[in-house]
DNA sequence: ATGAAAGCGCTAACAG
DNA sequence: CTGTTAGCGCTTTCAT
């Protein structure tokens, strides 16, 4: 019932818990004989390490936070399924938090990778998000943080991923002009901040290839 | 740079760490001075439970695993959406780990969450997964263990959420027939299991509300 | 090659 | 009402 310890593997072996630690951290200094035994032992009972006991030993979680505003959104899927394996095969456990698209909720979010010593936190943060203070606290304990999709937060320095919409409109409209078309619309979604600004490709892209768009174009 | 502590809370005030603690978890006999004295500190330093210390303490993670063979199967997606916000509502914090729908993977995966000793786990296998021993092990310590979507394991004894599939076949097939529809085909989807007991289903339902289906239904 | 001591940040169980 | 002691499971010196 319970979980096997270094403890117990060091006395059911008649060594120390260091001898043990030594062994799982390939920490040298240690007789190919005992190694093989703990070893040994450590299969037996199928031991693994206590991640928890040795973050707060470390001061590393190996573990990122994710907090994006919709699961429902296959953007942010598409994202979370970009970086989960990747974090993964680094020995990196994800721990994922969605704000519902909401700037208030958000705050609350990022509390749960904050609490749980996330080294790092990747945010597509909500519309309306007040937590530059959280977010800076964030960063001065040394959080590694990354935002994508959102240029929000002007005045939090970090890394950041975005798209660059404005030239997706272009090139969408762009294309269309090649293949001939002439009258080219322009559906905008909800996400005001992204379809402005690819909107705004639209708009410019007759202009800039000198081309005279009849005024029906833009509804 | 460092985060602030209890002990740096009960140093800067003079009382002991459990003070603080004691405010923290609202366990009563605390003077209102004191305690608002604590509260004002926590504020003014931003101060947050370290959740890892307090993992190792309690023995309770206050976090989930969520494992599931693909993330970009919409279906898993929507579990987890269903899944996230009640888990963060009550403080549950969600680890996510795909297996690629790989077996081997998946074992593998399954250590994430062990390590960091979560309350529990939620588990759509991927098929061919052989990890009874680990499955057993985890509900041996106490590990909440709940398999979703897929009937494998059969010696596991756990809580299972499943679909009917079969009745899947037959509601829908039942669903075509009452609108009069004469010949009615299926296309079967990649997830054999899944699938196969659908088809039983649409193949069992003319039979079951004694109509002839004609044998070019089944091709 | 191995181990003893100290501490990561927190809390339960008792004192005072 | 407040504090002391002990310990969760692990690792980092520093001895032996």
């Amino acid at each position: 019932m319970a979980r096997p310890t270094m403890r117990r593997i060091a006395g059911e072996l008649g060594v120390s818990v260091m001898t043990v630690s030594k062994v799982l951290n390939n920490h040298g200094d240690i007789s190919v004989a005992t190694r093989d035994r703990v070893l040994a032992k450590i299969e037996e009972l199928g031991y693994q390490r206590n991640a928890v006991a040795r973050s707060l030993t470390l001061r590393r979680s190996h573990t990122i936070g994710i907090v994006i505003p919709d699961l429902m959104h296959s953007f942010f899927v598409e994202v979370i399924g970009g970086i989960e394996p990747i974090a993964s095969a680094r020995g990196y456990g994800v721990l994922l938090c969605s704000s519902g698209e909401d700037g208030a909720k958000e705050r609350a979010e990022l509390e749960m990778p904050r609490s749980r010593q996330v080294d790092g936190i990747i945010l597509a943060s909500a519309h309306g998000a007040e937590d530059d203070d959280l977010l800076k606290q964030l960063i001065a304990v040394g959080t590694a943080l990354v935002m994508i999709d959102r240029d929000d937060h002007p005045q939090i320095e970090c890394h950041r991923v975005l798209t660059d919409d404005e030239r997706v409109g272009v090139l969408a409209t762009s294309h269309l002009l090649d293949l001939g078309r002439s009258a080219i619309a322009h559906i905008g979604g909800p996400s005001i901040a992204h379809s402005r600004r690819r909107e705004k490709g639209w708009r410019d892209t007759p202009k800039a290839r000198s081309i005279k768009a009849s005024s029906d174009w833009f509804v």
